[in-house]
DNA sequence: AGCAGTCTGTCAACCGGTTGCCAACTATTG
DNA sequence: CAATAGTTGGCAACCGGTTGACAGACTGCT
């Protein structure tokens, strides 16, 4: 090779959109210490690998030149990014940003960057997205996905997935556990002299409204309340107000639904029709987002730890990443009532 | 080369997590299309380089073999990531929520990665993250930044530089113009009988508490209203409940906050005092948050299109990211008064 | 047919780190 | 003092695309 043509020699562009100035290389580094490229290379990631004087010598001369890893570099050999990567169904939706805190903050910590998506409730924006971000990042976190269990299972025979608000056979899954919040808040509605509950179910196609109901179902079997279960057009403040005339119909005295925003719009559209909340009908909502204390009366609501189920999503994820299993079954984290003013003793 | 001692045959790692089989590379394709990887190249990225047979061929052997590129391997050369990085001061405050999504929406529609994280309010922790980011951003989106300006400008000196909800000489911005709303906020109380007003402020750091406070001081001039200025603790609900004495004290029948948070949290606690809103104390908000109107009474408020401006600063970026220069001056989004019930007739 | 001008594909260098292998050097031990 | 074991640094290949330079093919024109 030496003797080889060398015609081109390839003057390669100045790049860099502005400020020319290039930021140092360990190259830079290299002959400002006098060693060899590689050397500053063991120095920085491999600890130990070299001794602790040329650690020194290389060390003072990456501060000297204000040294930075270029991620892509270290990226191409390795494969490793130092990113994780969030797809949520809806950023519109209140109840994912407590996961997106969650997640950001304890990737962070790790010193992880997080890299955002969403898929507009739609399963194949969320492959398309999923498939696009897995080449990018060290791992995935799916909260609430709607695409089949199938195509995620491939996802994460490819890198490491963890999966909030749902169950995956064989995928790592952070999920509340509904029942002992349920159970809570139908206990609290059966003392305070309720026995007709109605539950507003969610998207037809969320594992987790299914699992609600399931959980109600229960609940009101050990505590002999009726149970009926009403279905919203779609899981916001504006399906909770539409769904408003089924409840009064139902003559269920107690509510729970599927989430705060059915809660909250269902709650305005009662009291606009004269109904006393909670002496005429108890609301009870689920998750206790961001503003369900903002109402008159204040919501009572099954809490998720969403921030939790986040942080930890992000925990197991770096976890496998440093070559751990993952956990045998789903993480469960609790949820619990918070009694607030929308439910209480029926006043007849 | 070709009689090197080739004593290391130096066989690479497999590498790839998991699930062994690495994606196909341009090499594959070219193999299977019987032309030159760099052939391959530019028939991806060069449209009209190569001629249409060729890229007719390479476009069906990278469908096939479900080619997809691999963005580090490009950015190392390049330097283009295809990403854009955004930085908010509090992830807590549902004041970002709204900008995240419209930073998130308009990035993506063009193809580029949202990459998120969050200063925690800290001016420190805002550099550092920035300094982080850069090297692995096209451009970065600073919403409410904290670090001075000039930092600011050393930044955007390196790479474009949107920033959201402040004005920095010589930097690309996007700021909501308060004078409307604001002004319309004032005529309307004016209309309804009050003449005293306070204005709640935000952080003393914040610029955009002081441009409010200019505006609120502008437009009381204007309607002949008396303004006050009272220092809120933080801009939180809980800051909200504990300047509503002061409030009282002040005499004034009128608020305007410096965002909802405040104004909720005032609204709450004047309510738990038997004050009567909007008879006895009219109170708006601004920003119109998510969960501005699941109060009662829903909160008047000053809207900033929050969502339009993370849309507009990822629409200006990713344009300075094609060439163009950024605006000669800030871009401004008009804000608007929303009237709803926290605000009315002074009844005395 | 001869020749300039245009297209198109190939070659090879390069981005900036990482890492397997080896050789030189140092320290330990019989 | 020599032989052996353990360290440490250097060499060079490699990750996967990008791009300037160039040569061969092809076109059109005289």
């Amino acid at each position: 090779m030496t003797e080889a043509t060398n015609s081109g020699a390839a003057t390669f562009p100045a790049k860099r959109g502005r400020g020319e100035r290039s930021s140092p290389t360990i190259y830079d580094i290299a002959k400002l210490a006098g060693v060899n490229p590689s050397t500053v290379s063991r120095a920085l990631s491999k600890p130990g690998r070299v001794s602790a004087k040329t650690q020194k010598i290389i060390e003072d001369a990456a501060e000297q030149l204000n040294y930075q890893v270029n991620p892509f570099a270290r990226a191409l050999p390795t494969g490793r990014t130092q990113t994780i990567g969030l797809i949520v169904a809806d950023i519109t939706n209140p109840t994912f940003f407590d996961i997106i805190r969650g997640a950001e903050t304890t990737g962070s910590a790790r010193d992880y960057t997080l890299v955002l998506a969403e898929s507009a409730e739609s399963p194949e924006t969320e492959l398309i997205a999923a498939r696009r971000m897995l080449s990018t990042v060290d791992g995935l976190i799916l909260a609430s996905p709607r695409m089949d269990d199938e195509k995620i299972r491939v996802l994460a025979a490819d890198k490491p997935v963890v999966v909030i608000n749902r169950e995956i056979e064989g995928v790592p899954c952070v999920v509340p556990d509904v029942n002992k919040g349920i159970s809570q808040a139908v206990r609290s509605l059966a003392a305070n002299g309720h026995q007709q509950l109605a539950y507003v179910a969610g998207p037809p196609q969320s594992w987790m409204s299914r699992r609600r109901w399931e959980g109600v179902q229960a609940a009101c079997d050990w505590y002999k309340l009726e149970a009926v279960r009403l279905e919203s057009s779609k899981p916001t403040v504006d399906g909770g107000r539409q769904i408003a005339r089924d409840v009064l119909a139902s003559g269920a005295t107690a509510v729970i639904t599927y989430n705060d925003l059915l809660a909250i719009g269902l709650m305005q559209e009662l009291q606009a029709a004269g109904v006393h909340v909670p002496d005429q009908i108890s609301i009870v909502g689920f998750d206790d987002i961001f503003g369900a204390d903002f109402t008159t009366p204040a919501l009572t609501t099954v809490r998720s730890p969403l921030g939790e189920c986040g942080s930890r999503a992000a925990g197991l994820l770096l976890d496998m990443l440093l070559g751990n299993d993952g956990p045998e079954g789903a993480v469960r984290v609790d949820t619990e009532l918070v009694v607030r003013g929308s439910s209480g003793r029926l006043i007849a």
